[in-house]
DNA sequence: TAGATTGTTAATCGATTAACAATC
DNA sequence: TAGATTGTTAATCGATTAACAATC
Protein backbone atom coordinates (compact mmCIF):
# COMPACT_ATOMS: atom_id res chain seq x y z
CA UNK A 1 0.00 0.00 0.00
CA UNK A 2 1.24 3.19 -0.82
CA UNK A 3 1.57 6.30 1.01
CA UNK A 4 -1.17 8.92 0.56
CA UNK A 5 -0.26 12.52 -0.10
CA UNK A 6 -0.06 14.79 2.47
CA UNK A 7 -3.80 16.57 2.88
CA UNK A 8 -4.54 19.29 0.85
CA UNK A 9 -3.50 22.69 2.82
CA UNK A 10 -6.91 23.97 1.30
CA UNK A 11 -7.72 26.98 3.19
CA UNK A 12 -7.09 30.89 1.79
CA UNK A 13 -4.11 32.81 1.88
CA UNK A 14 -4.49 35.40 4.82
CA UNK A 15 -3.48 38.11 2.45
CA UNK A 16 -6.47 36.93 0.38
CA UNK A 17 -8.90 36.61 3.82
CA UNK A 18 -7.86 40.41 4.72
CA UNK A 19 -8.86 41.63 0.67
CA UNK A 20 -12.44 39.91 0.99
CA UNK A 21 -13.99 42.56 2.86
CA UNK A 22 -13.17 45.08 0.62
CA UNK A 23 -14.75 43.19 -2.44
CA UNK A 24 -17.62 42.60 -0.29
CA UNK A 25 -18.23 46.11 0.57
CA UNK A 26 -17.68 47.01 -3.33
CA UNK A 27 -20.30 44.55 -4.48
CA UNK A 28 -22.62 45.95 -1.88
CA UNK A 29 -22.17 49.64 -3.38
CA UNK A 30 -22.83 47.61 -6.63
CA UNK A 31 -25.83 46.02 -5.06
CA UNK A 32 -27.66 49.25 -4.06
CA UNK A 33 -26.87 50.83 -7.42
CA UNK A 34 -28.46 48.15 -9.47
CA UNK A 35 -25.97 46.71 -10.97
CA UNK A 36 -26.34 42.74 -12.01
CA UNK A 37 -23.10 42.18 -13.46
CA UNK A 38 -19.47 42.94 -12.64
CA UNK A 39 -15.89 41.85 -14.52
CA UNK A 40 -13.23 41.45 -12.93
CA UNK A 41 -11.69 44.72 -14.68
CA UNK A 42 -14.37 46.23 -12.91
CA UNK A 43 -14.74 45.16 -9.56
CA UNK A 44 -10.90 45.37 -8.95
CA UNK A 45 -11.02 48.99 -9.76
CA UNK A 46 -13.91 49.79 -7.01
CA UNK A 47 -11.76 47.93 -4.86
CA UNK A 48 -8.45 49.26 -5.26
CA UNK A 49 -6.48 46.62 -6.56
CA UNK A 50 -5.66 44.85 -9.93
CA UNK A 51 -7.74 42.81 -11.70
CA UNK A 52 -4.91 39.64 -11.27
CA UNK A 53 -5.21 39.55 -8.05
CA UNK A 54 -9.11 40.01 -7.63
CA UNK A 55 -9.17 36.78 -9.85
CA UNK A 56 -6.59 34.87 -7.84
CA UNK A 57 -8.18 35.71 -4.81
CA UNK A 58 -11.14 34.67 -6.00
CA UNK A 59 -10.53 31.86 -7.56
CA UNK A 60 -9.39 29.91 -3.46
CA UNK A 61 -13.05 30.48 -2.86
CA UNK A 62 -14.39 28.62 -6.12
CA UNK A 63 -15.15 29.47 -9.61
CA UNK A 64 -17.85 31.73 -9.30
CA UNK A 65 -17.54 33.88 -12.82
CA UNK A 66 -18.88 32.91 -16.03
CA UNK A 67 -16.17 33.69 -18.81
CA UNK A 68 -16.68 35.77 -21.03
CA UNK A 69 -19.56 37.82 -18.84
CA UNK A 70 -18.03 38.38 -15.13
CA UNK A 71 -19.62 37.93 -12.14
CA UNK A 72 -23.15 37.87 -10.57
CA UNK A 73 -23.13 40.77 -7.97
CA UNK A 74 -25.10 39.26 -5.41
CA UNK A 75 -23.81 35.85 -5.91
CA UNK A 76 -20.70 36.65 -5.34
CA UNK A 77 -21.74 39.21 -2.51
CA UNK A 78 -23.51 36.00 -1.11
CA UNK A 79 -20.39 33.58 -1.35
CA UNK A 80 -18.30 36.11 0.12
CA UNK A 81 -19.94 36.79 3.29
CA UNK A 82 -20.49 32.66 3.50
CA UNK A 83 -17.03 32.69 3.43
CA UNK A 84 -16.20 35.28 5.89
CA UNK A 85 -19.23 33.41 8.46
CA UNK A 86 -21.10 37.11 7.77
CA UNK A 87 -24.32 35.22 7.30
CA UNK A 88 -24.60 34.49 10.59
CA UNK A 89 -24.55 37.77 13.57
CA UNK A 90 -21.73 37.57 15.70
CA UNK A 91 -21.91 39.21 19.10
CA UNK A 92 -19.09 41.49 20.72
CA UNK A 93 -17.72 43.00 23.85
CA UNK A 94 -15.92 45.79 24.69
CA UNK A 95 -13.29 46.04 27.16
CA UNK A 96 -11.98 49.38 28.25
CA UNK A 97 -14.65 52.14 27.79
CA UNK A 98 -12.01 55.24 27.73
CA UNK A 99 -12.25 57.23 24.84
CA UNK A 100 -11.73 55.09 22.33
CA UNK A 101 -14.07 52.23 23.59
CA UNK A 102 -16.95 54.66 23.65
CA UNK A 103 -16.56 55.83 20.45
CA UNK A 104 -16.39 52.34 18.88
CA UNK A 105 -19.52 51.66 21.02
CA UNK A 106 -20.88 54.27 18.93
CA UNK A 107 -19.69 53.23 15.85
CA UNK A 108 -21.86 52.65 13.40
CA UNK A 109 -20.27 50.73 10.70
CA UNK A 110 -20.19 47.58 13.18
CA UNK A 111 -23.85 46.96 13.02
CA UNK A 112 -24.37 47.44 9.54
CA UNK A 113 -21.85 44.74 9.11
CA UNK A 114 -23.29 41.89 11.22
CA UNK A 115 -21.60 42.81 14.34
CA UNK A 116 -23.39 43.74 17.60
CA UNK A 117 -22.32 45.36 20.48
CA UNK A 118 -23.69 43.21 23.03
CA UNK A 119 -21.47 44.28 26.39
CA UNK A 120 -19.45 47.06 27.72
CA UNK A 121 -17.06 46.51 30.05
CA UNK A 122 -14.71 48.41 32.34
CA UNK A 123 -12.29 48.38 35.37
CA UNK A 124 -12.77 51.52 36.79
CA UNK A 125 -15.94 51.65 39.08
CA UNK A 126 -17.02 54.92 38.47
CA UNK A 127 -17.79 54.72 34.80
CA UNK A 128 -19.45 50.98 35.67
CA UNK A 129 -23.49 51.63 35.38
CA UNK A 130 -22.92 54.64 33.12
CA UNK A 131 -25.45 54.36 30.22
CA UNK A 132 -23.07 54.72 26.15
CA UNK A 133 -24.44 53.39 23.51
CA UNK A 134 -27.47 52.24 25.29
CA UNK A 135 -25.84 49.48 26.85
CA UNK A 136 -24.61 49.87 30.65
CA UNK A 137 -21.38 49.50 31.72
CA UNK A 138 -20.62 46.30 33.69
CA UNK A 139 -17.73 45.57 35.74
CA UNK A 140 -14.88 42.97 34.31
CA UNK A 141 -15.71 40.69 37.51
CA UNK A 142 -19.09 39.81 35.26
CA UNK A 143 -16.96 39.05 32.58
CA UNK A 144 -17.62 35.38 32.38
CA UNK A 145 -21.12 35.39 32.87
CA UNK A 146 -21.53 37.86 30.35
CA UNK A 147 -20.23 36.18 27.44
CA UNK A 148 -22.01 33.42 28.04
CA UNK A 149 -24.66 34.90 28.20
CA UNK A 150 -24.63 37.10 25.35
CA UNK A 151 -22.61 34.30 23.39
CA UNK A 152 -20.13 36.27 22.56
CA UNK A 153 -16.94 35.23 20.33
CA UNK A 154 -15.15 38.55 19.81
CA UNK A 155 -13.39 40.99 22.03
CA UNK A 156 -12.63 44.38 21.43
CA UNK A 157 -9.67 45.67 23.80
CA UNK A 158 -9.77 49.52 24.42
CA UNK A 159 -8.02 49.61 27.89
CA UNK A 160 -5.22 51.30 28.38
CA UNK A 161 -1.58 49.58 27.47
CA UNK A 162 -0.31 48.09 31.05
CA UNK A 163 -4.10 46.59 31.45
CA UNK A 164 -3.64 44.79 28.29
CA UNK A 165 -2.27 41.83 29.05
CA UNK A 166 -3.86 40.94 31.84
CA UNK A 167 -7.82 41.38 30.03
CA UNK A 168 -6.53 39.25 27.29
CA UNK A 169 -5.65 36.63 29.77
CA UNK A 170 -9.18 36.63 31.27
CA UNK A 171 -10.65 36.87 28.08
CA UNK A 172 -8.87 33.52 26.94
CA UNK A 173 -9.63 32.25 30.22
CA UNK A 174 -13.15 32.50 29.88
CA UNK A 175 -13.23 30.71 26.43
CA UNK A 176 -12.83 33.85 23.58
CA UNK A 177 -10.80 32.96 20.96
CA UNK A 178 -10.97 36.28 18.88
CA UNK A 179 -9.60 39.52 20.08
CA UNK A 180 -9.31 43.02 18.57
CA UNK A 181 -6.44 45.07 20.45
CA UNK A 182 -6.50 48.59 20.16
CA UNK A 183 -3.91 49.11 23.39
CA UNK A 184 -0.41 50.06 22.66
CA UNK A 185 1.04 47.12 24.10
CA UNK A 186 2.69 43.79 22.69
CA UNK A 187 0.09 40.89 24.24
CA UNK A 188 0.92 37.40 24.23
CA UNK A 189 -1.77 34.74 23.63
CA UNK A 190 -2.16 30.85 23.74
CA UNK A 191 -1.70 29.21 20.08
CA UNK A 192 -5.22 28.79 18.65
CA UNK A 193 -6.72 32.50 20.22
CA UNK A 194 -6.13 35.12 16.81
CA UNK A 195 -5.31 38.44 17.85
CA UNK A 196 -5.46 41.13 15.29
CA UNK A 197 -4.33 44.52 16.64
CA UNK A 198 -4.92 48.04 15.50
CA UNK A 199 -1.50 50.67 16.73
CA UNK A 200 -3.07 54.32 15.79
CA UNK A 201 0.77 55.79 16.83
CA UNK A 202 2.04 53.16 14.97
CA UNK A 203 0.36 54.33 11.52
CA UNK A 204 1.53 57.75 12.19
CA UNK A 205 5.03 57.00 12.30
CA UNK A 206 4.91 55.00 9.47
CA UNK A 207 3.37 57.89 7.67
CA UNK A 208 6.41 59.95 9.72
CA UNK A 209 8.95 57.81 8.43
CA UNK A 210 8.01 58.26 4.56
CA UNK A 211 7.33 62.45 5.13
CA UNK A 212 10.91 62.58 6.45
CA UNK A 213 12.43 60.31 3.68
CA UNK A 214 10.38 62.54 1.21
CA UNK A 215 12.19 65.75 2.51
CA UNK A 216 15.46 64.48 2.61
CA UNK A 217 15.00 62.89 -0.52
CA UNK A 218 15.89 65.40 -2.53
CA UNK A 219 19.10 66.37 -1.20
CA UNK A 220 20.25 62.59 -0.60
CA UNK A 221 19.26 61.66 -4.21
CA UNK A 222 21.83 64.57 -5.19
CA UNK A 223 24.37 63.04 -2.48
CA UNK A 224 24.13 59.46 -4.16
CA UNK A 225 24.28 60.65 -7.53
CA UNK A 226 27.18 62.86 -6.56
CA UNK A 227 29.35 59.30 -5.16
CA UNK A 228 28.08 57.72 -8.34
CA UNK A 229 29.68 60.34 -10.45
CA UNK A 230 32.88 60.60 -9.02
CA UNK A 231 33.41 57.16 -8.85
CA UNK A 232 32.62 57.63 -12.82
CA UNK A 233 34.66 60.23 -13.55
CA UNK A 234 38.02 58.56 -11.28
CA UNK A 235 37.16 55.53 -14.17
CA UNK B 1 35.23 54.58 -18.97
CA UNK B 2 32.99 51.96 -17.80
CA UNK B 3 29.12 52.32 -16.82
CA UNK B 4 28.39 52.56 -13.36
CA UNK B 5 26.55 50.00 -11.27
CA UNK B 6 23.16 51.11 -10.56
CA UNK B 7 22.34 53.57 -7.72
CA UNK B 8 21.96 51.41 -4.24
CA UNK B 9 18.23 50.51 -4.12
CA UNK B 10 18.46 52.03 -0.02
CA UNK B 11 15.72 52.07 2.26
CA UNK B 12 14.18 49.96 4.62
CA UNK B 13 11.77 47.22 3.20
CA UNK B 14 8.36 48.46 3.98
CA UNK B 15 7.54 45.77 6.76
CA UNK B 16 10.85 46.36 8.76
CA UNK B 17 9.46 50.37 8.78
CA UNK B 18 6.08 48.72 10.21
CA UNK B 19 7.53 47.34 13.10
CA UNK B 20 10.64 50.06 13.93
CA UNK B 21 7.70 51.60 16.20
CA UNK B 22 7.01 48.31 17.79
CA UNK B 23 10.67 47.91 18.81
CA UNK B 24 11.36 51.35 19.92
CA UNK B 25 8.00 51.27 22.19
CA UNK B 26 9.80 48.17 23.95
CA UNK B 27 13.29 50.06 23.97
CA UNK B 28 11.02 52.99 25.86
CA UNK B 29 9.99 50.92 28.17
CA UNK B 30 13.43 49.48 28.98
CA UNK B 31 15.09 52.36 29.58
CA UNK B 32 12.03 53.57 31.71
CA UNK B 33 13.06 50.35 33.85
CA UNK B 34 16.83 51.45 33.71
CA UNK B 35 18.27 48.92 31.96
CA UNK B 36 21.24 49.72 29.88
CA UNK B 37 21.91 46.84 27.54
CA UNK B 38 19.79 44.45 25.79
CA UNK B 39 20.22 41.26 23.55
CA UNK B 40 18.32 40.62 20.41
CA UNK B 41 16.54 37.70 22.26
CA UNK B 42 15.32 40.05 25.04
CA UNK B 43 14.10 43.06 23.00
CA UNK B 44 12.94 40.45 20.30
CA UNK B 45 11.00 38.58 23.19
CA UNK B 46 9.62 42.12 24.84
CA UNK B 47 8.66 43.24 20.79
CA UNK B 48 7.16 39.54 20.48
CA UNK B 49 9.23 38.83 16.79
CA UNK B 50 11.93 36.67 16.94
CA UNK B 51 15.20 37.94 16.88
CA UNK B 52 16.15 36.81 13.81
CA UNK B 53 13.78 39.07 12.42
CA UNK B 54 14.75 41.86 14.49
CA UNK B 55 18.65 41.19 14.30
CA UNK B 56 17.77 41.16 10.29
CA UNK B 57 15.66 44.44 10.79
CA UNK B 58 17.90 46.22 12.65
CA UNK B 59 21.01 45.41 10.05
CA UNK B 60 18.89 48.05 7.58
CA UNK B 61 19.41 50.81 10.00
CA UNK B 62 23.15 49.99 10.46
CA UNK B 63 25.04 48.23 12.96
CA UNK B 64 24.34 49.41 16.39
CA UNK B 65 24.89 46.29 18.05
CA UNK B 66 27.84 44.65 20.04
CA UNK B 67 28.30 41.36 19.24
CA UNK B 68 28.78 39.38 22.63
CA UNK B 69 26.95 41.71 24.31
CA UNK B 70 23.81 43.26 22.62
CA UNK B 71 22.17 46.47 22.18
CA UNK B 72 22.71 49.83 23.89
CA UNK B 73 18.90 50.63 25.01
CA UNK B 74 19.09 54.84 24.29
CA UNK B 75 21.55 54.36 21.60
CA UNK B 76 19.49 52.43 19.99
CA UNK B 77 16.25 53.72 20.90
CA UNK B 78 17.83 57.30 19.45
CA UNK B 79 18.66 55.37 16.29
CA UNK B 80 15.33 54.22 15.68
CA UNK B 81 13.44 57.41 16.46
CA UNK B 82 16.01 59.07 14.14
CA UNK B 83 15.27 56.53 11.30
CA UNK B 84 11.31 57.13 11.58
CA UNK B 85 11.78 60.90 12.04
CA UNK B 86 11.04 61.16 15.83
CA UNK B 87 13.65 63.57 16.79
CA UNK B 88 10.83 66.55 15.56
CA UNK B 89 7.54 66.75 16.05
CA UNK B 90 5.08 66.36 13.39
CA UNK B 91 1.79 68.62 13.65
CA UNK B 92 -1.58 66.79 12.50
CA UNK B 93 -4.53 67.99 11.33
CA UNK B 94 -7.99 65.88 12.00
CA UNK B 95 -10.62 65.84 9.70
CA UNK B 96 -13.91 64.85 10.69
CA UNK B 97 -15.29 65.40 13.97
CA UNK B 98 -17.75 62.70 14.44
CA UNK B 99 -16.94 59.72 17.42
CA UNK B 100 -13.77 58.41 15.96
CA UNK B 101 -12.39 62.07 15.79
CA UNK B 102 -13.87 63.06 19.05
CA UNK B 103 -11.89 59.97 20.14
CA UNK B 104 -8.48 60.64 18.15
CA UNK B 105 -8.38 64.24 19.05
CA UNK B 106 -8.56 63.32 22.88
CA UNK B 107 -6.05 60.38 22.34
CA UNK B 108 -2.99 60.27 24.48
CA UNK B 109 -1.07 58.24 23.09
CA UNK B 110 -0.51 60.54 20.03
CA UNK B 111 1.18 63.36 21.79
CA UNK B 112 4.05 61.41 23.76
CA UNK B 113 5.21 60.04 20.68
CA UNK B 114 5.92 63.66 19.31
CA UNK B 115 2.27 64.01 17.27
CA UNK B 116 0.83 67.17 18.05
CA UNK B 117 -3.06 67.24 16.57
CA UNK B 118 -2.88 70.91 15.72
CA UNK B 119 -6.37 71.50 14.04
CA UNK B 120 -9.50 69.61 13.69
CA UNK B 121 -11.93 70.49 10.69
CA UNK B 122 -15.60 69.43 9.98
CA UNK B 123 -17.99 69.95 7.13
CA UNK B 124 -20.85 70.25 9.64
CA UNK B 125 -21.75 73.88 10.70
CA UNK B 126 -23.08 72.45 14.10
CA UNK B 127 -20.00 71.53 14.74
CA UNK B 128 -17.96 74.14 13.85
CA UNK B 129 -17.32 76.14 16.78
CA UNK B 130 -17.49 73.37 18.94
CA UNK B 131 -14.78 72.87 21.45
CA UNK B 132 -12.66 69.31 21.51
CA UNK B 133 -9.66 68.37 23.00
CA UNK B 134 -9.41 71.84 24.11
CA UNK B 135 -9.66 73.36 20.36
CA UNK B 136 -12.28 74.79 18.40
CA UNK B 137 -13.16 72.67 15.29
CA UNK B 138 -12.98 74.91 11.92
CA UNK B 139 -15.03 74.35 8.94
CA UNK B 140 -12.87 72.76 6.34
CA UNK B 141 -13.04 75.75 3.91
CA UNK B 142 -10.47 77.45 6.24
CA UNK B 143 -7.81 73.66 5.34
CA UNK B 144 -5.67 75.66 3.13
CA UNK B 145 -4.92 78.44 5.67
CA UNK B 146 -4.65 75.87 8.59
CA UNK B 147 -2.32 73.83 6.95
CA UNK B 148 -0.09 76.72 5.81
CA UNK B 149 -0.33 78.26 9.48
CA UNK B 150 0.44 75.03 11.92
CA UNK B 151 2.55 73.49 9.48
CA UNK B 152 0.90 70.70 9.26
CA UNK B 153 2.71 68.02 7.63
CA UNK B 154 0.01 64.58 8.36
CA UNK B 155 -3.34 64.55 8.01
CA UNK B 156 -6.09 62.14 9.98
CA UNK B 157 -9.78 61.50 7.98
CA UNK B 158 -12.46 60.43 10.34
CA UNK B 159 -15.06 61.68 8.12
CA UNK B 160 -18.22 59.05 6.60
CA UNK B 161 -17.21 57.28 3.87
CA UNK B 162 -19.09 59.03 1.68
CA UNK B 163 -16.96 62.82 1.95
CA UNK B 164 -13.48 60.54 2.32
CA UNK B 165 -12.71 61.04 -1.38
CA UNK B 166 -13.40 64.44 -1.63
CA UNK B 167 -11.66 65.44 1.70
CA UNK B 168 -8.73 63.35 0.74
CA UNK B 169 -8.72 65.74 -2.65
CA UNK B 170 -8.80 68.85 -0.99
CA UNK B 171 -6.25 67.48 1.32
CA UNK B 172 -3.53 67.06 -1.75
CA UNK B 173 -4.64 69.85 -2.78
CA UNK B 174 -3.17 72.08 -0.32
CA UNK B 175 0.05 70.07 -0.56
CA UNK B 176 -0.50 67.18 2.48
CA UNK B 177 1.02 63.98 1.18
CA UNK B 178 1.08 61.57 4.22
CA UNK B 179 -2.92 60.49 4.88
CA UNK B 180 -4.31 57.91 7.62
CA UNK B 181 -7.96 57.30 7.02
CA UNK B 182 -10.15 55.29 8.76
CA UNK B 183 -13.25 56.12 6.59
CA UNK B 184 -14.58 52.44 5.63
CA UNK B 185 -14.09 53.84 1.82
CA UNK B 186 -11.32 53.10 -0.86
CA UNK B 187 -10.01 56.38 -1.85
CA UNK B 188 -7.49 56.77 -4.43
CA UNK B 189 -4.21 59.62 -4.02
CA UNK B 190 -1.35 60.48 -6.75
CA UNK B 191 1.52 58.73 -6.90
CA UNK B 192 4.12 60.75 -4.38
CA UNK B 193 0.86 60.64 -1.84
CA UNK B 194 1.54 58.04 1.14
CA UNK B 195 -2.36 56.77 2.00
CA UNK B 196 -2.70 54.39 4.80
CA UNK B 197 -5.99 53.18 6.53
CA UNK B 198 -7.43 51.56 9.47
CA UNK B 199 -10.44 49.85 8.73
CA UNK B 200 -12.05 48.91 12.23
CA UNK B 201 -15.39 46.84 10.05
CA UNK B 202 -12.29 45.05 8.06
CA UNK B 203 -10.53 44.07 11.20
CA UNK B 204 -13.79 42.15 12.85
CA UNK B 205 -14.87 40.57 9.72
CA UNK B 206 -11.08 38.95 9.38
CA UNK B 207 -11.38 37.71 13.02
CA UNK B 208 -15.04 36.16 11.93
CA UNK B 209 -13.76 34.21 9.11
CA UNK B 210 -11.08 32.60 11.35
CA UNK B 211 -13.86 32.50 14.42
CA UNK B 212 -16.18 30.56 11.55
CA UNK B 213 -13.52 28.17 10.61
CA UNK B 214 -12.45 27.26 13.94
CA UNK B 215 -16.41 26.15 15.12
CA UNK B 216 -16.38 24.41 10.92
CA UNK B 217 -13.06 22.68 11.93
CA UNK B 218 -13.52 19.58 13.90
CA UNK B 219 -15.90 18.62 11.08
CA UNK B 220 -14.17 19.50 8.46
CA UNK B 221 -10.58 17.89 9.47
CA UNK B 222 -12.81 14.36 10.37
CA UNK B 223 -14.64 14.84 5.69
CA UNK B 224 -10.72 15.41 5.09
CA UNK B 225 -9.39 12.92 7.01
CA UNK B 226 -12.32 10.75 5.87
CA UNK B 227 -11.26 10.57 2.11
CA UNK B 228 -7.54 10.04 2.77
CA UNK B 229 -8.80 7.05 4.54
CA UNK B 230 -10.46 5.79 2.13
CA UNK B 231 -7.77 6.51 -0.54
CA UNK B 232 -5.47 4.78 1.85
CA UNK B 233 -7.81 1.84 2.07
CA UNK B 234 -8.50 1.87 -1.48
CA UNK B 235 -4.67 1.47 -2.49
C1' DT C 1 -17.93 32.33 -35.20
C1' DA C 2 -15.77 36.57 -32.98
C1' DG C 3 -15.19 38.98 -28.85
C1' DA C 4 -14.86 39.08 -24.04
C1' DT C 5 -13.42 37.63 -19.74
C1' DT C 6 -12.42 34.11 -16.38
C1' DG C 7 -9.35 30.84 -13.94
C1' DT C 8 -4.74 29.19 -13.81
C1' DT C 9 0.07 28.89 -14.75
C1' DA C 10 4.59 30.30 -14.09
C1' DA C 11 7.78 33.93 -13.26
C1' DT C 12 9.06 37.33 -10.05
C1' DC C 13 9.36 39.72 -6.02
C1' DG C 14 9.68 40.56 -1.12
C1' DA C 15 9.64 38.75 3.63
C1' DT C 16 10.87 35.27 6.92
C1' DT C 17 13.85 32.13 9.09
C1' DA C 18 17.74 29.10 10.48
C1' DA C 19 22.30 28.77 10.67
C1' DC C 20 26.82 30.33 11.34
C1' DA C 21 31.05 33.06 10.57
C1' DA C 22 32.72 37.24 12.49
C1' DT C 23 33.94 39.44 16.49
C1' DC C 24 33.37 41.40 21.02
C1' DT D 1 41.08 31.87 25.54
C1' DA D 2 36.08 30.58 26.10
C1' DG D 3 31.54 32.16 25.87
C1' DA D 4 28.22 35.12 24.05
C1' DT D 5 25.91 37.49 20.61
C1' DT D 6 25.76 40.19 16.45
C1' DG D 7 25.37 40.80 11.39
C1' DT D 8 24.91 38.30 7.17
C1' DT D 9 24.15 34.52 4.13
C1' DA D 10 21.28 31.46 1.84
C1' DA D 11 17.25 28.67 1.84
C1' DT D 12 12.43 28.86 2.09
C1' DC D 13 8.07 30.56 2.07
C1' DG D 14 4.16 33.32 0.68
C1' DA D 15 2.29 37.06 -2.17
C1' DT D 16 2.04 39.50 -6.46
C1' DT D 17 1.75 39.92 -11.26
C1' DA D 18 1.63 39.18 -16.33
C1' DA D 19 0.22 36.32 -19.64
C1' DC D 20 -2.74 33.21 -21.84
C1' DA D 21 -5.44 28.95 -22.53
C1' DA D 22 -10.07 27.74 -21.53
C1' DT D 23 -14.61 28.82 -22.31
C1' DC D 24 -18.77 31.55 -22.16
Amino acid sequence: MKLVSPPVPRGVPEATVARLPLYLRALTALAERGVATVSSDELAETSGVNSAKLRKDLSYLGSYGTRGVGYEVEFLQHQISREIGLTQDWSVAIVGIGNLGHALANYGGFASRGFRIAALLDAEPERVGTEVAGLHVRPVDELERIVTEHNIAIAIVATPAHAAQAVCDRLVEVGITSILNFAPAVVQVPEGVVLRKVDLSTELQILAYHEQRRNGSALALTAEQAVELAKAVRG
